[in-house]
DNA sequence: TCTCATTCGCGAGCACCGCTCTCTTCTCCC
DNA sequence: GGGAGAAGAGAGCGGTGCTCGCGAATGAGA
């Protein structure tokens, strides 16, 4: 699936954009991208669940089987929209956050928050597809992990950069961690830059889940009853919370 | 629906246990606890999105159209199915939690935290059902609000007995809200006990967002390589989480 | 330039799904 | 006991994912 030999498998000439060298592989790496982008429109407007291949096929004026000559399945086909959403989320916070000024955490940190709930709300079957209940039979592949890991790539470098200044996680979220709640941090331990404490990892975690949970619940209707529904009321829960995730992160 | 004139509905024959009167009743109340129990049971199985009518009619040895004199659609047996989840969860973390003394907020705040995990845990397919994404065109029917909000209530009477006794949340948490986070707290702040101030409703909420993240994190996978899988790992970072929640409310 | 393996599109088909309709049988109430 | 209504069965409609075999188009090597 992922060897590189020189022979590059038809599936990967789509995602590869170097190189399609005959026409048959270029107008193949076409259509391919024209069913992505009908599974993407689909998906968007009737959610995971009604993404049909038989559907996109009629769509593209062909046979509902020719449609496997491109995409192994209907799981093959959501793996690559998942990736795709995980790249678009990703992208969205990376240039909101880079508008902020470098050294300017607490906007850097509001930046990512916001951009996380503005993608959701602008693309709610696509969070509900990377954040929501995962399909039954479905594991994610490898090949999902580092778009997976995009965003929270950011709030852990804004972690770091507060530590590199000297600016830890406050008191505020109590002291040490039990020796095996560090243990437990130990994967993601290994793979940070030392300057990250165990604490911060673990306020840096619990924001983290903190902002995933407030998005889906306002996304999964969760709120109704709860916080107001009047422009503005929304936003302005979220903007509370996102100052108080800053406060127990240090960076206030 | 939930009208309570004489005559009962059929439907609502099930529901009541007082008085299926006729021996007609009385089987139709049974072979529809036959088919809620097959839902069930595929449910924690299979998942909601394998959850198919036909099959259950299969394994009760009835024809498929015949179910469909007890259950009017899929969308109704999963509504139920939603209710029964919620309600086995709210019971679950009530009895958890009565078993603490009733000053004892802290265990009281631990016991649902940990009621709620451990649920979810355990029957990972209804905990997706009812807090992952929704399915597509479903929205729920009024009938779920009711269940939905047990364990939201525990945590608001703890919140409550705080209040009352003078425990209010720390400043760690950042004192006073903005006027539109406030307002925007209105529909929540007008069915409680008014002990409960704004603020503290606030952390109660970005707490309950933080306990629903977390679970659903774990559960859905999102934790590989971040923390590890010894046995203990997750339950000790659970019980940091916990911990770190509590304070965060102010009864630490 | 010709040839032959590969690729591609198509249609039929299988097994499954939700749901509806009709027809018959059974049961309970008056 | 008879009639109304509930229950069950079966066929059927339109939909799904996916497979298979066929013929046509294509491109690389002789």
């Amino acid at each position: 699936m992922s060897t590189r030999v020189p022979a590059a498998g038809p599936a990967d000439a789509a995602a590869v954009p170097s190189a399609p060298r005959t026409a048959r592989d270029r107008v193949r790496a076409e259509i391919t991208s024209e069913i992505l982008d009908a599974g993407r429109r689909h998906l968007a407007t009737d959610g995971a669940a009604a993404l049909s291949l038989r559907a996109i096929a009629r769509e593209l004026g062909m046979a509902s089987s020719a449609v496997y000559r491109y995409v192994a399945s209907r799981d093959e086909l959501l793996t690559r929209l998942i990736i795709d959403a995980y790249d678009s989320l990703g992208a969205a916070a990376e240039s909101r956050q880079a508008a902020a000024g470098r050294s300017d955490l607490p906007g850097r940190f509001s930046a990512v928050c916001r951009a996380v709930r503005d993608w959701a709300l602008a693309n709610p079957n696509e969070y509900a597809l990377i954040y929501g209940s995962p399909v039954p039979g479905y594991v994610a592949p490898a090949d999902t992990i580092g778009p997976a890991s995009r965003v929270s790539d950011l709030l852990v470098q804004i972690l770091a950069d507060a530590a590199a200044r000297g600016i830890g996680v406050r008191a505020a979220t109590r002291g040490e961690l039990s020796q095996a709640g560090r243990a437990a941090l130990a994967p993601v331990l290994a793979v940070l830059p030392p300057e990250v404490t165990d604490t911060a990892i673990q306020a840096g975690l619990m924001v983290w889940a903190g902002l995933l949970g407030t998005v889906s619940l306002e996304l999964f209707g969760q709120f109704q009853n709860v916080i107001g529904e009047k422009p503005g009321d929304r936003d302005a829960y979220f903007a509370e919370c996102v100052s108080r995730w800053a406060a127990q992160l240090g960076i206030g």
